[in-house]
DNA sequence: ATGAAAGCGCTAACAC
DNA sequence: GTGTTAGCGCTTTCAT
């Protein structure tokens, strides 16, 4: 900037002005400084101006996994949300690790980002008080913070979603469901499981915990935990599935478990279709009604739930004040084929 | 820091040895300036620190879509060797926008980024160069920038890729097999159109025009281009389609287009599957494996992808030098029923 | 082992 | 309209 004044004749604050469109310059004036600018290939030091100004422009975003569907619809609709209120974001992926959860918010802070927008791994937020004290602002989405700080809080009706699932499963007939739930440890893996009892309770229908599986949506875990509900001696007609990756998973577990040989091009063998499980899912996903069955679903909106959850961060930041707010996002059921199954006679 | 320093009754530097585990400060006085720092919740700024450093230990990192599944995939893999190498990445989704690529681009330069991570939008990056002649490093990957820079470059093995899926159709008796590309002038679709091309030469079969059809991967172009190529005089018994946006919207078009009525539990009538086109895409995807008929696919390595370019972009800031290197990532061709059907009789 | 002073690049506050 | 000065929070250099 020094060397900009210089070569263009004026003084330091001048090239600031013109830079930042300040006005009060004259426009000969200001010519010949972009002329400088241009000459010398100047850019603006944003870290200096921060440092100056305070405010970073920047948030950060930590969810579990930029890779997954779900938080990277979330991702894209943070950064739109972003860009609109003119600020860059930094995104992290926790991978379900509480300590890199905090690692990497502790880090944005460091960085001064001016919000964030948090899915959390971990229960412990003791770590932020500090950092919200100092005047950064947080939102959290999907999870709730635990219970050492008060922050904004946008979350999905998780057991809303999944009574509705279950529900419909039971109004076709279903009296034996089993839910394929996420980590126990996991908020809404935790609701969700509620909204299946709760749907139970208002059927009338008795809680069996042989029915009920938990635990990290992988593949080998999933088709276990699937074969093992189906080799009961009362085996279930229908199966809920806690969220995305898991319906996935149950459904390359059905298709490994089918016993009818693979016929190409329908791999569902003629007749063996109806002892196939009804099976209801939370979380639409692509192809789900490119399926064979089509899958039935509870959808949530991970583009609306980024998108809330952002603005309202930018609304704080703009200075709105007033209490936490904790905002809960519907869900809709998609019925596709697959939920409308009906129990075998 | 000063505070900190008051506090603990030393002076400014002492503390800044303390907090960056520099040698040389008693054990007793460092004691006492933790403590302090403790006590008044003390967060170094680490922006000031860029200021004075010059490094600023991020990165940015320009894709097309953070919600799209091939690069999201890229992206938890930039961030994973980021994180590896003390580095916070900004992200930023150009929408296949030259302009908002730019934008980005610049934005981050001035937020002085050690490094770029960029999958371009446009052809023109004169607007590069005063950037990296400033010192900031670029990879690009999975398109090469424009004629203006010259810069290292991660690609896939597009054509080659195209030519193995469009290959393994006519070993498996196609002969008229459409080709279904994104837009023109996108560097990935040239490429898997030439790789068509060359395949489709190697076996000595004539190059259609009205067999092939580029554009956006919308689901009603798509569902019109593959409407039309039916309704051809000599329609096509192949498809391939050049990414998995489109293999997607593909199967969504058969399905839609397809004349029999749907039945549940099995949509494809039985005797319908012979008039069903063979289908290859380029791209792996969720689900691939559960249609019916599964489908084949080239698929490339999103991960691999992405962590090749960003290790390279930090060896690059670790001093390396060397001349400007252009990686070519291999595809493999997974088959998987929808590939090996065969033309009707 | 500790400290004082200078300055990274910029903008706010106040002259002129 | 334009310039001067101070200082954001830190690290570097050079004393002590």
């Amino acid at each position: 900037m020094n060397d900009v004044a210089a070569t263009a004749g004026v003084a330091l604050k001048t090239v600031s002005r013109v830079v930042n469109d300040e006005p009060g310059v004259n426009a000969a004036t200001a010519e010949r400084v972009r002329q400088a600018i241009e000459l010398l290939g100047y850019r603006r030091n944003d870290g200096a101006r921060v440092l100056r100004r305070g405010r970073t422009a920047s948030i950060g975003l930590i969810i579990e996994d930029v890779a997954d569907p779900f938080y990277s619809g979330l991702s894209r609709a943070v950064e739109d949300v972003a860009l609109r209120n003119g600020s860059l974001v930094f995104t992290g992926s926790s991978g379900e690790d509480p300590q890199r959860e905090r690692a990497l918010v502790l880090a944005f802070c460091a960085r001064r980002v001016d919000g964030l927008v948090i899915v959390p791994a971990g229960y412990d937020h003791g770590y932020l008080a500090p950092e919200l004290a100092a005047g950064t602002r947080a939102v959290f989405a999907d999870r709730p913070p635990g219970p050492a700080v008060e922050v904004d809080t946008v979350l999905c009706d998780n057991d809303g979603g999944a009574r509705t699932g279950v529900a419909h499963l039971i109004a076709h007939g279903h009296r034996r469901i089993a839910f394929l739930g996420d980590q126990a440890a996991i908020f809404t893996a935790q609701e969700r499981l509620r909204g299946y009892r709760q749907a139970l309770e208002a059927a009338g229908l008795p809680y069996d915990p042989a029915l009920v599986s938990m635990g990290v949506p992988e593949q080998s875990r999933v088709t276990a935990a699937v074969a093992g509900a189906l080799a009961l001696d009362h085996p279930p007609t229908a199966l809920f599935t806690g969220n995305g990756q898991l319906t996935m998973a149950a459904l390359r577990a059905l298709e490994t478990l089918s016993t009818g040989p693979a016929v190409l091009p329908c791999r569902v063998t003629p007749g063996a279709e109806a002892s196939r499980p009804a099976i209801v899912g939370f979380d639409d996903f692509a192809l789900a009604d490119l399926l064979n069955p089509a899958i039935t679903v509870v959808a949530q909106d991970p583009t609306r739930l980024g998108r809330t959850a952002a603005e309202l961060l930018f609304r704080r930041l703009t200075g709105e004040t007033g209490p936490v707010e904790r905002i809960r996002l519907p869900t809709h059921l998609i019925p596709r084929g697959s939920g409308e199954l009906p129990p075998p006679a």
